[in-house]
DNA sequence: AAAAATCTTTGCGCTAGCGCAAACTTCAAA
DNA sequence: TTTGAAGTTTGCGCTAGCGCAAAGATTTTT
């Protein structure tokens, strides 16, 4: 990408809405890009947070490994979203794995460039301050999934989300937009692998969806809806008024 | 409490840290102290959010109902918490109920008044950054809790945060600080009262802990965070080297 | 002091979901 | 095209935890 196109890609962005036109140079100047390959990790939980990126193009998991060996998927960033501010900021270590799920184009600006631009305009300080509310946000409902919805309705959701954020419409129905296994999807709603090949076998059977190996096209998103939103429970009940 | 020890309360608070000590005076003529009674509500879920709080003394429960009218607790406040600040800046119902579950003292302030401090004063717009943080640090290992490990390690863990939170030392061990029910650890917890009960019965023949009506005497603190850190199970993998 | 309301405990049966194992499919490399 | 690696499906058995019901305990109200 040249210059012009960047800065006009930037100003478009929530971190830096809101920023006036001449500082954008300067903001660009203080950065480098960066890219990772498919697959290649951009930094692992507790490395010694140093930069602070915006990516421009591709696709990054955030995960948390416990020390029992499993993987929880926490958010999957798409072109245009921020991350590292929290460690960047705090001086902590990085709180999460992140790992490119395709090919990706970053923006890095280092923790000492970083903390300057934030700390000392306002305004790129208050878009940080919308950015992280809508992860607590965003995180709250995730907490009241896991606490109160069973499975099925878990997965059907975490679908809803990847296509909501990446999916593609096509004739056939909306496919989602990249690469992901049983086991991922397992790691972003809480169960295993054998319980998500299962759920998505029996959708598959009903025509909601075609699984194909790495790959889900989502054939009736209105049906997988009415699963994330527990609509036909109500019918179920059968209750007739007196 | 009269204004000058306000104004050193607010000073060592979170939210105003770095504060020059000239603007104190103003940040507290803008505000106003409102008392709740226990168990009143602040607000509910939904309502516009028109107060920004900083919690004085008390002790206040932020929670969530599901549709289904599953409750979710998502936090315990204490003395020095501000809250409010997301549903304030962006315009949008509060997210959560606020309820006392003590008798509570908070100075207010109203959004637009609020909005005026956070953005105009940036040290201010920084320490809310800081406070946001922590809230998404904690809710990322609460989904981790919730995806990964079972509930009687997930009670052990939601005792302890309360303990460290609001717990009491005394000759007998570490009491509770306020009422608190099964129903309110399940709602922490992600799981039914029954569960609660069951464990804590549990607990309480290996002599843990002591549960009495709506309190609960930890007296092996040790042996609660084995549990919670899942300490104990490699002995019984048992694993004999060759 | 009695009555009512609220919490807690525990027996019991049940099922959602786990997780091993083994077969099968798909993709990538040689 | 073959071979291997990686991902998926499914049978099977099992158990953690749910949730009703009913009895107790504790707190609050009158």
């Amino acid at each position: 990408m040249d210059k012009e196109k960047l800065i006009k890609y930037l100003k478009s962005l929530d971190m830096f809405d809101h920023v006036e036109s001449n500082q954008f140079d300067r903001i660009l100047e203080d950065s480098h890009t960066v890219t990772f390959q498919q697959d290649e990790i951009l930094f692992i939980q507790g490395d010694p947070a140093n930069v602070f990126y915006v990516l421009i193009e591709g696709r990054i998991k955030l995960s948390q490994l416990t020390p029992e060996g499993d993987q929880v998927t926490l958010h999957y960033l798409g072109p245009g979203e921020a991350f590292g501010i929290i460690a960047v900021l705090r001086e902590i270590n990085y709180p999460v794995t992140a790992q490119a799920v395709e090919n990706c184009e970053c923006l890095a600006w280092s923790k000492d460039k970083a903390k300057k631009w934030i700390i000392s305009y306002p305004q790129i300080a208050l878009n940080s301050i919308r950015i992280l509310s809508n992860f607590i946000l965003a995180f709250q409902d995730r907490i009241r999934e896991l606490s109160t919805q069973r499975v099925e309705r878990r997965i059907a959701h975490s679908i809803l989300r990847l296509a909501k954020h990446s999916g593609k419409q096509t004739k056939r129905g909306i496919a989602l937009g990249f690469k992901i296994t049983r086991q991922d999807i397992a790691e972003m709603s809480g169960t295993t692998l054998y319980t998500v090949s299962r759920i998505l076998s029996k959708w598959e059977t009903l025509g909601m969806l075609e699984g194909h190996s790495k790959s889900i096209l989502i054939k009736e998103p209105h049906a997988l809806t009415n699963i994330a939103e527990d609509l036909g429970e109500e019918n179920k009940l059968d209750i007739t008024p007196p």
